[in-house]
Parts: structure tokens; sequence; C-alpha cells
DNA sequence: TGATTTCAATTACGCATGTTATCTTGCGCA
DNA sequence: TGCGCAAGATAACATGCGTAATTGAAATCA
């Protein structure tokens, strides 16, 4: 939960009952799985909202003929689908990258919310509207990037996604994404994901190298994914982003 | 108002206070704009929440070369993102595609509806929810389908969309988008969309002349597209929508 | 420790789609 | 009624990316 709180708090500043409520609900009912593993299917009734506590996670669709699209990533502290409940069944799947710890958050956790943690409301309401403004990015993404812009892009978005969730450390982070992930989330085969790749590292705009991504320099990654960060809405009210309060949020 | 009713109560059944409600949000603060031109522009403090009462518009994102991509279209009854004037500011633009009235939904109203309306919450978070199940959808369509794929699902799409809210008749529709609109929302160029359309039109998939589509089978249309529905979800609860449904249901 | 599988790298070749350009058709408006 | 411009159609040519196939390097496991 400390992951989700810091994100949250960057937006909405939470009570102490509000902590106790969060943490309530992210020990309560928690599940493990295995990597390369389905958390939830598509077809299924969806019964529980999965937030995820460790591990990386993505949603994905699939055609018939086995084409396949990963249209999320989920990382730790993020909620998969705030009230999906309310939907008779999933129209995509949910499945593990690595290991995963999730946690199930009932109906019943919602109605509570709902009725009297107003706060938390407003952080769900931003949580949704934030994963609406990225699916919208990746919409454009592959609709109008090239195969390296869209992969700068990309890693520039997880980039910033770990950093606020504390997960970054220097320039550098875990990244366990394989070169097929990459082609499922950006719609581009293996073999040019490999070349994107290669190219992105004799720029020197990244370096990837086993499960271990670093980004020496953000701004350049940034100009050459023609990278806005504006849909991530990291700010509010006045209160921006720097990096001591990436750094120094103390989390509950 | 009309559409938005129709469509909401194919899922939540909304008592009569709601009706008056929601009739009432909608004849308040109505703004007309001509075709082609903006209702909000990327940058832009959020300041209200944006109900289609009738016409076409589209949400859309742009680069600074130009680059243009339609992430959604708005048809009447659409409402474009409730409660996002939590956001600082916007991360895309809405434009109008034919002339549009628009009516304007206050942070008020949506607190009102928070407290008092339980079954209007229900039914915005479908709307909400479905609305990110489009974009999804949109992501593997730019991402997986080939462009006859992508052009036939996009127009099973929005036939679906305008027969939920009673605007179809028989086997035709008003389709005031042009080959241009077309592009920027499929990620293909202007010339590829019009030799897409020739290929559909060729295969007798669609008839599409002037501002008018007919779909003479829809059901071939679907199997060129990979069409399926669910993420729509357009039922609810073991309500399945059949055609009695669709064309027989009471509009206040 | 070797066997087995997954992941990454690389090459050769083909095609779906983009680009540029021109021409035609349709349509709003004086 | 016809001018002027936007939208649609068509053709010739270019290319970014996909496909198929092979090899090598890591990770996983018996």
């Amino acid at each position: 939960m400390a992951s989700l709180v810091r994100k949250l708090e960057q937006f909405v500043r939470l009570s102490p009952v509000d902590h106790a409520i969060l943490n309530r609900a992210s020990t309560e009912r928690v599940r493990h799985f295995g990597p390369r593993v389905d958390i939830v299917r598509e077809g299924e009734k969806p019964k529980d909202v999965h937030l995820i506590l460790s591990g990386w996670a993505c949603r994905y669709k699939q055609l018939e003929d086995g084409r396949r699209q990963v249209v999320a990533f989920f990382l730790p502290g993020d909620i998969c689908d705030v009230n999906v409940f309310i939907l008779r069944e999933m129209d995509h799947s949910i499945g593990t990258i690595t290991q995963v710890a999730v946690a199930d958050l009932s109906r019943e956790f919602f109605d509570q919310v709902a009725a009297g943690h107003p706060r938390i409301v407003t952080a769900f309401w931003w949580e949704t509207l934030v994963n609406a403004a990225i699916q919208r990015e990746w919409t454009m993404n592959l609709g109008q990037r090239t195969a390296l812009e869209r992969m700068a892009h990309l890693l520039c978005e997880i980039w910033l996604r770990l950093r606020l969730s504390g997960l970054t450390k220097g320039d550098s982070c875990d990244f366990p994404l394989t070169q097929g992930d990459l082609a499922d989330a950006t719609g581009l085969s293996k073999v040019h994901v490999n070349r994107t790749l290669q190219e992105l590292r004799a720029a020197g705009l990244i370096v990837l190298k086993g499960k271990t991504l670093a980004v020496p320099n953000l701004d350049r990654l940034m100009e050459a994914g023609l990278f806005n960060p504006n849909y991530l809405h990291m700010d509010h009210e006045g209160r921006q982003l720097d990096a001591a309060s990436i750094t120094d949020t103390a989390v509950g």
C-alpha cells in the first residue's frame, strides 16, 4: 500500500483515517501470483478490484488468431479498474509479468469509501482519470508515432510512473519486460522492437541490459519520444512535483 | 437529453426524480457550436463537463509537427468526461465535426448527484467504464488490426453506438465524417482510407455516399472487422439487448 | 552440470501502407 | 447560377516495418 498512498498523496492529502482505511484494504485478502500467469480472464464476471502491491502486470486483449495487444502496464500501487464490478463481464484479461502480490478490493469497500471518505473518492477519481488519459496517449502513440518515437515514449512513461512511486534509484530501474512484451504493447514486431532498441542504445538514450534499464538523460529521451508529461497529471492545485517531493514524501 | 437517458437506461433504471435531474441539467446552460470548431483546448483548465445534446464531436490530440490523432468520437448523448474538473489542465482538445449543441454540467451538479442520486452515480460509472473500454479497444485496433479490419471495426462501433441511441433508420444513418477524419482516427493516411473504403464498398460491406452510411449486413461487417461487441457493455444483469428493446424504449 | 527453454540478435526479403501529385466531384455561398 | 474551395478519387513510386529463418546467449530446472 506504500506505493498507492504515495501516489494518491501527490494529488490529495489523505487523513489518518483515510490511511487506515487504505491500509486495511491492502492487507486483507492478499493473493500471490507467479510470473506469466493470468489474474483475470476476458469473459469472466468481475468480482473484485485489484490493487497491485508488488510486481508488474499488464492488461491485454487478444484476437482469435492470436494477435495480442497489451493495453496497459500495471506497476506497484496501481489499481486495475475502480468499480469494474458494475459491469457484467470483463472485456480484457489481466496477466502478470513478474511475481505479483495483489490485494482484492470488494464492492463493500468502495461503498464504504463512497459513503464516508470523500478524499479517497477524489483520489480514486484522479486515478481513474489518469488511467483514461494514459490510454488515450497510447492511442496517440500507436496511431501517430514512428517506431522509435513510440518506444521512447513508452519508456519515458514507465520511467516517470516508476519514479512517482519511488521505484527508481538514480538513473536506473528494474525493467522486467521482454522484447516480446514491448512488441505487444507498441504494436510492433519483435524484430522491429529489437532494431528500435538498438537504435535507442546507439543514440545513448537508454542502457538496457538484463532486467535493468538506465536512462542517462531523461530530457533527451523525452525529446526523442515527443513526450509531454501533461497527460500523467502528476501535479495538482499548484503543487508541482520536484525531485524533493518525489523522494522525500513520507509514507505511512 | 433524450439520447443520454435512453442510453443510461439500457443499464440502470432511473427514477422519475433522476429523470428530472438529468432533464434540468441538460436544458440549463446549453451552448451551440458551428462545425469544425474547438469546444475545449488542450492546456485549458477544465471547468465543466460537456454533454453532447446533438451533433458529432471528437476528442483529439496533436503533436507539434501537426500529426493529429482522433482518440474518440462523441455522438449525441455522450458525456465527455465525468468529473474532469478535478484535473488541473486538459491533456487533449475537443472539437466539433458538425454543428453541435452542448450542455455544460457543473461540479455542483456532480456533487448533488453524488450526494443523493445513487442510480445516476452508477449510470455515470457505467458511462465512464464503457468509455475506458472503448479507448482500450481503439488501442487494440491501432496496434493489431490491418487497415481493412480497422476501418470495418470503427464503422461497426459507430453503427452500434448510434443504434443504441436510436439514431439509425433501417440499415442506414447519417455519417458526417470525412475521409480525413477517418484517417486521423485510424492512424492511416487519407489515401489509404480511400483505398480501404473502396475495398469495403467492393465487398458490399458498406454503402457510403455523401453524408450517409448504409450497412446492408452488419454481421458480415463485424466479421471483416473482427468485431466483438462485448466491450460496449450494452447489456446488464441479464437484460439482453434485442431489436425490440432498442427500438421501443420509451424516452421522456 | 548438462539439458531445455526462453530471450536476444541478426540477416534477407516482401509487402502494406505512406507520399506526392493531379484530377474530378460535390457543395456552400455570393 | 456559377464561382471557389473542400472532399474524394486515382496513379506512380518510395519505405518503414513485418515475416521467416537461423544463431547465440541467458536463464531455469532436472
